[in-house]
DNA sequence: GCGACAG
DNA sequence: ATCTTGTCGC
């Protein structure tokens, strides 16, 4: 399999082991992936509301500082008592490159891998990151949700390349997150207060669920911390395997790894 | 060309 | 993302 041109041609490399998704290489084809996964998802929903969805999982990805080590893990948590049901980790290396505006094909692959460790898949799925706000409203909760056809919405620390103006003080306030590179200006999102006197985070919709109810799950998901629990274990998990593979106490890579 | 830029 | 201890405050 030669390319005969200079690299736009072709795409390489599969995920998981039974033939998933191809992945991009280059820029372009990246871009040219999400427009066609824009066009094959639903950012509207509504999508399951609080008490309708009983599994909620969260997804995060660690990486090695110096090496292409990386740890995907996806935690679910009972959506009532937010107690952990099941986790899983995937140890890999990363393919992609951190480019803004392409997150999802650095983090998409070892994620697809955690979740198919799975022994149940979850009613819902909360990324670290954006979704519908995305500058082709194809981000990585977008991406993640078209690919699994699950319900996927994105909640993120920082506001990207969007404007918003300061929630109010109180836990549940919110303002639009707005987008204003485009014409016309368009609400991609919401900023919302999660606790009272902590930073808004950000939320956008994914696939499959729209913005008020994944504002709402966001809340339910937010009893103590400014993130959700979804997040906060599915982070807490990777950086501890990730630490426990520098420490020699587990293996780098999974079985079809290499 | 320069700056900004989820994780 | 990651480098990093203590420290201030409820």
């Amino acid at each position: 399999m030669t390319d005969s041109t200079t690299g736009t041609t072709g795409t390489a490399g599969t995920a998981g082991t039974t033939g998933g998704p191809r992945w991009p290489v280059t820029e372009a084809e990246a871009v040219a992936e999400q427009e066609r996964i824009r066009a094959a998802a639903d950012p509207v929903g509504p999508g399951p509301a609080p008490g309708r969805a009983r599994r909620i999982a969260g997804v995060d990805v660690t990486y090695d500082e110096d090496s292409d080590l990386l740890v995907a893990a996806a935690v679910v948590l009972d959506a009532e008592s937010l107690e952990v049901l099941e986790e899983s980790v995937h140890t890999g290396r990363s393919r992609f490159p951190y480019i803004p505006g392409l997150l999802a094909f650095r983090e998409l692959p070892p994620v697809l891998a955690a979740l198919e460790k799975l022994g149940t898949s979850p009613d819902l799925v909360v990324c670290d990151g954006y979704g519908y706000a995305h500058p082709r409203r194809a981000g990585l909760a977008v991406h993640l949700g078209v690919l699994t056809g699950l319900p996927c919405f994105g909640v993120a620390k920082s506001p990207f390349v969007f404007d918003h103006t300061e929630p109010g003080p109180r836990r549940g306030d919110t303002s639009p997150l707005l987008d204003r590179s485009s014409t016309p200006a368009e609400t991609v999102g919401r900023a919302l207060r999660t606790r009272p006197g902590v930073r808004p985070v950000f939320v956008s919709a994914g696939h499959g669920i729209g913005l008020d109810h994944a504002c709402a799950h966001t809340l339910r998901l937010t009893p103590r911390y400014r993130l959700p629990e979804t997040t906060r274990g599915a982070d807490g998990l990777s950086r501890r395997v990730l630490r426990e593979i520098r420490q020699g106490l587990r293996e780098p890579y999974g079985a079809a790894e290499r």
